[in-house]
DNA sequence: GTGAAAGCGCTAACAT
DNA sequence: ATGTTAGCGCTTTCAC
């Protein structure tokens, strides 16, 4: 493999030059800079990253650390269309991504910036974690700059993206109650996201607002699984008759609502009202079309990316990006 | 940051002796070992992969060239799939993935190999690239290890693992025929794939071995596109009432036939049974639900993977994985 | 404008 | 069992 030593003996100029040259200095002739790359194109010469990284002390690599490689990311899709947003943006910089593949076996084995620095990364994406992953904890204490999606966490390194979770899930709550809807449920995602945190707020806000007592035995604990969604649906709506509305904090979990109302033979929207979260590609294809609060996702990894990069590049020091969400009607309300 | 250096002046011992040490080699002594893994221990040390992959002329890292990160590649997740599929697998290794981000104005400046050789990787995963796509052609001319999903190209150091596409269209025609099913249309791929290819020679087959002609008009290019196929059918069936089945060479496509069949006010299955091919999520999800061809998408990639790191170990020169496919029988067939 | 030399952090002969 | 030395391919003072 061709390296600029071969460059410079060809050339018949000093590795210094070739360098220089190279890296489009500008303390090199035009005519021995014509000469090097005329030399470099014909020995078919790349340069070594790992040499200059070395030197350099800067990868231009960014590590994506996700959690959610799971069969179930494949139903809603979410951290794929997040991949696509930050390969979109990276796509469109010097830098390349690498992708740790952290199962939990390894996780134990090595620590977050153990991970970090032995590649080197300039930066980190850490994407699905739980707001209890002891990576989380190793994040803030160390000083490796990272952007995080949908944990709301900011210090001198570390930014995040997100999207407004309370007003989303307020404005489905909202939709609702214009509606005329007064007893609605909602169906929640485990307390490890912070999102559902975020999520019942706006639930609670919006009813406050109409002067609705909040009942807590109306909200659910979905634990973000479609399975576990029906189950609880299936158990409340057993019990409250008077239920007209629910909220699921997912689409998947909705999906999940939907099958327990088919079983308990009652009509959506007639009877019940669902509205979910994220506006995956099945809300689109269920029957009854699903009602939905769409989050862009593709979005939140493009403006993950170009956050840290801004933040590497110096541009902007560790910030917050706060997305909107936007109320999709479809049929499943009425 | 911590270097052997370090832990060598605080250990009181040579570099050697450390790198040795850290890397279990046996002539150490048990004590010195001792010494150095509490020294790097304590000063929290985190090897330079950069620096030993320099040294060493090998980075263990694979990398990954997709050419299908488009918001297409969202609805049928296959992309997807077979990265999940190769995260596991490379994630029982030491390797680590790196992700390269290929739009096409990058593919204009940077060939394939070059690509490759700064990053230094150890071997390639190519997946969603087309037949006349020009990097295919500098991955047979390049030396660098490489496994392509769904090309069946194998040389000195390319590998490809794929689906028995011929079987498995064979399969969805023959399942037809046994229904006692006659006219029988395709919705066929793009002629840049391997599998579009190879999926027609199956249908052909089938009806061959039946003795039913062959009838050229009858097969349709919907280019892998949801809506091209619905076009497609749309016109077909309007110009031929006797065709009482559809082979589709991809769900997508069965999905858009589908919607085409609907607008006719056709009756699926009594009038027009339709199977698909991947068995993507939609599949089981759509009204009716489609009977397809299955195809387990995650384990190509974690087959891919694992061919090609055991190609990269020495265990395996060059070679293919062909996987089964299945039979899915849903609802819309009879 | 160009070159010599040092050094990034590591491994690997080759000594001892 | 341990140390000395050279070198991977590159960038960067510093000198000329």
């Amino acid at each position: 493999m061709t390296t600029i030593k071969d460059i410079a003996k060809v050339a018949g100029v000093s590795v210094t030059t070739v360098s220089r040259a190279l890296n489009g200095y500008s303390d090199v002739s035009e005519k021995t800079r014509q000469k090097i790359m005329a030399v470099s194109k014909e020995l078919n010469y790349s340069p070594n990253t790992l040499a200059r990284s070395l030197v350099m002390n800067k990868s231009t690599t960014i590590g994506l650390l996700v959690s959610g490689m799971t069969a179930d990311s494949v139903k809603d899709n979410f951290t794929f269309e997040v991949l696509r947003g930050i390969d979109q943006f990276v796509a469109e910089t010097n830098y390349d991504l690498i992708l740790f593949s952290t199962n939990s076996t390894k996780q134990r084995e090595k620590t977050y910036s153990q991970l970090c620095r032995e590649r080197r990364v300039d930066g980190v994406i850490l994407q699905g974690i739980k707001t209890d992953d002891p990576y989380l904890q190793e994040v803030v204490e160390s000083d490796i700059p990272c952007v995080l999606i949908d944990i709301p966490i900011e210090s001198q390194t570390v930014g995040y993206v997100t999207t407004d979770n309370v007003l989303g899930a307020k404005k489905a709550v909202d939709y609702l109650l214009e509606r005329g809807h007064r007893k609605i449920a909602m169906v929640n995602g485990h307390d490890f996201a912070f999102v559902s945190q975020e999520r019942l707020k706006g639930y609670m806000q919006a009813l406050q607002e109409k002067g609705i007592p909040y009942h807590q035995e109306w909200v659910l604990n979905g634990a973000f699984e479609e399975e576990e969604a029906e189950r609880q649906v299936l158990h409340l709506l057993q019990k409250n008759k008077d239920i007209t509305a629910i909220f699921c904090a997912s689409d998947l979990m909705a999906i999940g609502a939907m099958q327990a109302i088919k079983k308990l033979n009652m009509d959506i929207p007639e009877q019940i009202s669902i509205v979910g979260y994220d506006d995956i590609l099945l809300a689109s294809y269920m029957n009854p079309r699903l009602t939905t609060i769409a989050q862009d996702k593709y979005k939140m990894g493009y403006e993950a990316a170009k956050l840290l990069i801004e933040m590497l590049e110096g541009s902007r020091q560790s910030c917050k990006t706060v997305l909107e969400t936007k109320l999709v009607v479809r049929e499943s309300t009425n």
